[in-house]
DNA sequence: GACTGAGTTGAGAAAATATTCAATTATCTA
DNA sequence: TAGATAATTGAATATTTTCTCAACTCAGTC
């Protein structure tokens, strides 16, 4: 730890001619200051929700789910991807936990639709990988 | 496998009152026609970018170059992130891979700094998770 | 040209995640 | 209410991923 802060300051001695300690410990705060969100709640869900949406078999259901633009039955889901029944429902459940699906249950059947939220992650990555 | 459209067979009855086999195989095209681009190579650079970013170690260091909005060198990043010197060269190399950063070198210094994509993923994301 | 410091790379151990099997709950129907 | 079917749950295994250590490359310096 203290190797790395004495390498920063060397760093800044190249960057701004000089380096005192104050001015080590000034950048040192507008590092910690960048950071500062982290290990929010609010971060901690949106690691959670990336987290949901990087494996291929969830990501492949999230995909399906807002192409489709309406609920689909889990039956139905189950011609889509390549898992067992149990793989579908542990994957099934580990989306809804991140608020990429919701659910309904109709009789003996339980349908499920992608939420906004999946859908505007869906469409920004879609994007984003097209120009490039 | 035969169990899984045996099923599918007996939601459509359930759903349209009857389910001749050719309402069988069109259902089953439909869902194919929602999974068609499942597989190609601009999703898997999706899956890829996903990967990148779920993380904790390596958002943390997109959520910051983000926020810093400007180029920032290893020996500045090892004060945010709580890994080795290695683990966070590992990282960024992930990083650049995804094209999530981009990195220069500057004589002995080596800087990075964050793509359009980064700040496109982690606005939808913040958005996305601030109103829930 | 040897030396020091900045950063990367590859390999292996450690930790986390995915998938399946078996058992279970819940719903419909006879 | 007994039986059959839809789907979920928990536990165990199998696979991936992450992280660190040691060895290395590259740039500047003595």
């Amino acid at each position: 730890m203290a190797q790395a802060t004495d390498r920063l300051q060397r760093y800044l001695e190249d960057e701004l001619g000089e380096c005192r300690s104050e001015d080590l410990e000034c950048r040192l705060d507008e590092l910690d200051a960048l950071g500062e969100t982290f290990g929010t709640a609010r971060v901690e869900t949106e690691l959670d929700v990336l987290s949901a949406l990087a494996n291929e078999t969830r990501y492949a259901l999230v995909r399906v789910l807002v192409a489709a633009g309406e609920e689909l039955c889990v039956c139905e889901l189950n011609a889509v991807v390549d898992v067992s029944e149990s793989g579908l429902s542990h994957a099934l459940s580990n989306l809804v936990d991140a608020g990429l699906v919701d659910s309904r249950k109709d009789g003996r059947w339980k349908k499920y639709r992608a939420t906004n939220r999946a859908v505007a992650l869906v469409t920004v990555l879609e994007g984003s990988v097209s120009d490039e």
